[in-house]
DNA sequence: TGCAAAATAGAACGATCGTTCGTTTTAATA
DNA sequence: TATTAAAACGAACGATCGTTCTATTTTGCA
């Protein structure tokens, strides 16, 4: 229960231990943690995950290796804290603020706009899950079981989107939420790809129009609205 | 003019290089050679690029680390090898096959097929390509400048074969073929994702299914010919 | 078969890695 | 302010890394 990939952020999980603990709270070490856990997701972003070197880390954060090395007691546990950490600033700024959208094909946009954001604008500071996910889909451990815990979470609340936005009539009743999750989700690792890699300028506006390419094949038919004409639709079954 | 990354498989430069060279074509060397890097392209599957170490090179081949390193004089020539080994089996076992198909959509379709294929059957040697993006897309030096060669080389191709479908009438005339590509390559990368690291079953069902629905979008209008009349469904393309 | 060159082995190098340990400094509390 | 535990340091460890150098073996050709 308490490993569980929730939305708690891991500040509110500290500070939530920290009361919890029999003897004092402190806050000097948890303090220096927090600035090593920030310099560890920047240096993580461009080196990936197994780029991590306390070493470098020690030098970044002007302290010495040992003294980083107490604050997690393994470098695998510097790397599911990084993880963790990557985890809950995704929610708190791509996850949580498109919950005040609308349910339904509105909340969805918000959350690929947010979610697309993040993976374009920031070209220089990749995604630790989607590079995480290169990285550890061969490896088994620790690692490798953080990662997946915290996509599938993420995948689990796009699809809960999806599942809505049929509920609400936005998207067509027969739409296979899976199906329509991983096109979308392509589009955002393609984005990854031509944008940080290639270098492709333009990678971001192939990702928007793919999404809306990807919106005209599972939306509703609209009552009378700017649909392309040429797309043969089912019987307006939904609406 | 050496190191474009034409249409050459690896052999072929070789035996030029020992034709051309003043001294002895000798063979042994290009043989244990051709040995070592079958043995590090099935590691550089596991362990990505970067995870490649000579020393463990030297351990699966039953030679001395000095005795693999002299064939290739440094850890970067031998990365750089490796992509270019991958890179023309790439090409004799995906793209050379592929343009047998008639030119237009059969041909496309025969180069996603079998790229799919790649990805998804060989579910326990993952993709050099894609994991080699995401190890170098922050790394600059002569190994990313190979990478990015070799994968753009592939994509001009998959952009020719979208621009003879084009040409050929099985493609709206109005179609990007740069957006269609980004499109059907994120599905590329989905599957990748799912299968590898997601371990989800089904995962090649939804790349094939997200081809099909990308491609109903690009799709010309079925004149009046053998295309019946319920497209909604999948109907079986391959006729 | 003999000879030269190529191919491989073996040992050692400096560097870096994660980690351990003992000590010293710092900070929170009584 | 004195006490005490937490926090940070510094040095060292064994291991592994890529690389260099010098022998030794193997190979291809005259």
């Amino acid at each position: 229960m308490t490993d569980s990939p929730t939305l708690l952020t891991d500040s509110a999980r500290d500070t939530a231990v920290a009361h919890a603990a029999p003897a004092r709270p402190l806050l000097k070490g948890r303090q220096t943690r927090a600035a090593i856990l920030e310099a560890a997701l920047a240096l993580a972003s461009h080196m990936g995950l197994e780029g991590l070197s306390i070493g470098a880390l020690a030098e970044v954060t002007q302290m010495s290796k040992s003294g980083v090395f107490a604050h997690f007691g393994s470098r695998e546990e510097l790397q599911i804290s990084v993880v963790r950490e990557y985890h809950a600033k995704f929610e708190a700024e791509i996850f949580e603020p498109s919950i005040a959208a609308p349910r339904g094909l509105p909340r969805l946009r918000a959350m690929y706009d947010r979610w697309f954001k993040r993976v374009s604008v920031e070209i220089d500071a990749g995604c630790i899950y989607i590079s995480g996910a290169v990285e550890f889909d061969d490896r088994p451990g620790p690692v490798r079981d953080a990662l997946v815990a915290m996509v599938q979470t993420w995948h689990e609340a796009l699809e809960r989107a999806i599942r809505m936005s049929i509920d609400e009539g936005h998207l067509r009743s027969d739409t296979d939420p899976q199906q329509m999750l991983f096109e979308v989700h392509g589009l955002i690792l393609a984005l990854h790809h031509d944008a940080r890699f290639l270098r492709r300028p333009g990678a971001d506006a192939r990702a928007r129009a793919g999404f809306e390419n990807v919106l005209s094949h599972y939306i509703a038919a609209p009552a009378a609205s700017a649909a392309p004409v040429a797309r043969r639709k089912g019987s307006p079954d939904s609406l």
